[in-house]
DNA sequence: CGTATTGCCGAAACCGGTTTCGGAACCGAC
DNA sequence: GTCGGTTCCGAAACCGGTTTCGGCAATACG
């Protein structure tokens, strides 16, 4: 059965060091120098010395399944990316790995990355890594209003820390969860206030999918910033459920053939904002000045478009690494509820939103002429 | 020391089902449980049936890494990817995940995923990955022509499939590594047939990154695309070393301000691509009419350039599935040599070639027109 | 000076599996 | 009825660590 495969690579291989090896070259017995590596306070400051000065010389590590077959921790994260079509969080991936690893491999820690298709596959390869222990503890990301992992992972006993806050409206000290998050709603109110400082009146704000909770704090965000500049809050002006491109084309377009049209649209996400470009297109305006646009993600294909998307960079990076960080403190014991952080979103201004050429009742006039 | 973040953790969990418990339960011996579950020929096709029957219906699961501290094998693979600020393969990464991970899993295997940031944090994390026994075996994304990789974990007897063939020169049966690629020559061959086709006659090439091996065949599959058409081949129209998008504007520039500017422009890579938008624009080019080019990644940011980016897209799911699988049969003992395999990148057709609507001519006086 | 305490380490059990070894029971053959 | 060969499972060692327990020697204390 393994008779190829293992002697082959054990072949090459040199042997491993084992603390049975480093024991017997010190004189000492296994369980001594498992202590002295673990910090334990019975082994005398001089053993503990000469015992992990032994271990760097003869390279000794410790192997991380073979402590966890006793302490029962791996000490490794799980992270379980969900795979839907509309694949916004692609790019934000390579920086938001590279910050939860580093944190991770700071404290010793690896990262185990698992993908899921469906609700059911997600709930089935949790599971799995659960029962086959991959994971001390797992990184939540993109939480949802209602997220079914939260109560399996919780009915499991198994920590976790979220990528995002869960329903807000419900006292948030009731749910034990720790999480890490960054302000959209902050974001959104800045946008409407960056737009109402160019001169603009009336800004539409076209929203991602309702399923996430970050949609609403957006939204949150944007009321809050209609509120704060004095104007006026237009049902009208707020469309939902928009997170593709092309549905950010159809909303840009209804937008725009509105009776009273915004001379600015706040999106939630990236993804639809790159839709106006085609929108406004057609309908003959240019971007950034007849018609402004501020996006959130910061997305990199914002940089590519004409003109480039003004928009809120986050900082994967940094969130992963916070996230990685939450997480390992939970895992050694710290209460959740102490375990929460919030940071801001930067905004990256680029050419997409300017001070208005045009009234809204001009831009009504100037599409209407168009479309006939 | 544990007496807080485990019992905590333990309080809730329910008690998990060990091998033991099911001997008990069957009034075996576990020695005899996990021969039965390992499938060993000398239990008895009865015993065998009754033991999966009641860990199956007791929800009993082997922890990997109890069973590894025996078998050595963690049943995990180990991906390790380099972050570099040219971040060129960020847009790959998830559809990347999904297909290694997907195929992993169906054997039962799991992906432990690390970053590194330079090629001595690369070594120091392989080894450290190694020295823990986190993976059985690597997927080695990116191949260089040199691979520092290649070489550490040949010598530490650790098996690893490359995306991507090493120097291609060498006899490739010379050197023992199994590997995954798409035939970026071929692309580039077919995209100087298909510009050749459409009436180019002055064909340019801007390759990617020198010490990548792909560029290199990719120039390769250009040239033999120049040859196979008759058309006469110009080291002057050959670009090297351009891997940013800025770099792809400058190269464009230098290309058309040759005497014989090229009327059409295949690129290696789509990020380099994307910069000719910008320098064609400059020069009051308008691309897919005056100027043709052509990528190479099928990234997403081409999708949203005017016009769209034709290009070659890579089905990275496909890929990860496929270099998990070949690396789990070598770890299986399979010979590497035996272990390879190759694909083909499919074209994306979109709006940035078509015919040439001047000659090289005129294009030049064009540009000497536009630059006084 | 005797005794209780403390500091420090060895011995051994233990974690949850795998694998080796040996022997009992059964088989067919002579 | 004995004998050699299979078939199948139990017993026990083993993997590389951690943790408990107990004891010896040195120290503190009365």
């Amino acid at each position: 059965m393994n008779a190829n495969g293992t002697t082959i690579a054990a072949r090459t291989a040199k042997p491993r060091v084992t603390i049975s090896h480093l024991a017997e070259t010190l004189g000492l017995t296994k369980g001594t120098v498992s202590r002295a590596m673990n910090g334990y306070p019975d082994i005398s400051e001089a053993t503990r010395q000469k015992v992990r000065r032994q271990a760097e010389k003869m390279g000794y590590r410790p192997l991380t399944h073979a402590q966890a077959i006793r302490t029962g921790r791996v000490r490794a994260m799980g992270l379980v990316l969900q795979i839907d079509e509309h694949d916004a969080h692609a790019p934000f991936l390579t920086d938001f790995l590279a910050g939860v690893t580093k944190a991770a491999s700071d404290e010793g820690w690896t990262l185990s990355v698992a993908t899921a298709t469906s609700d059911a596959d997600m709930a089935q390869v949790l599971d799995r890594l659960v029962a086959e222990k991959k994971a001390d503890g797992f990184i939540l990301p993109r939480t949802r209003r209602e997220d079914p992992r939260i109560s399996a992972l919780s009915d499991m006993g198994v920590p976790f820390t979220l990528y995002g806050r869960t329903r807000f409206g419900i006292d948030p000290d009731a749910l034990p969860y720790s999480w890490f998050d960054i302000s959209g709603e902050d974001a959104m109110k800045r946008a409407v206030e960056r737009l109402h400082g160019l001169g603009h009146q009336r800004i539409a704000f076209v929203g991602g999918g309702e399923e996430y909770n970050f949609t609403h704090l957006r939204r949150l965000g944007y009321e809050q910033g209609i509120e704060a500049c004095g104007l006026d809050y237009d049902p009208a002006l707020v469309m939902r459920n928009t997170r593709l491109t092309e549905e950010g084309r159809a909303a840009t377009e209804r937008l725009m053939r509105r009776p009273e049209p915004p001379t600015a649209i706040v999106f939630a996400v990236d993804l639809a904002a790159l839709g106006a470009y085609e929108a406004l297109g057609r309908l003959g305006l240019t971007i950034g000045q007849d018609v402004s646009i501020i996006g959130y993600d910061g997305i990199s294909a914002g940089g590519f478009a004409q003109p480039g998307l003004t928009t809120f960079r986050v900082d994967n990076r940094a969130a992963g690494a916070e996230l990685a960080t939450l997480l390992i403190r939970q895992c050694r014991g710290e209460d959740a509820k102490s375990l929460r952080s919030i940071a801001q979103a930067s905004l990256l201004p680029r050419g997409s939103d300017g001070p208005p050429r045009m009234t809204s009742r001009d831009l009504a006039a100037h599409v209407a002429g168009r479309t006939t």
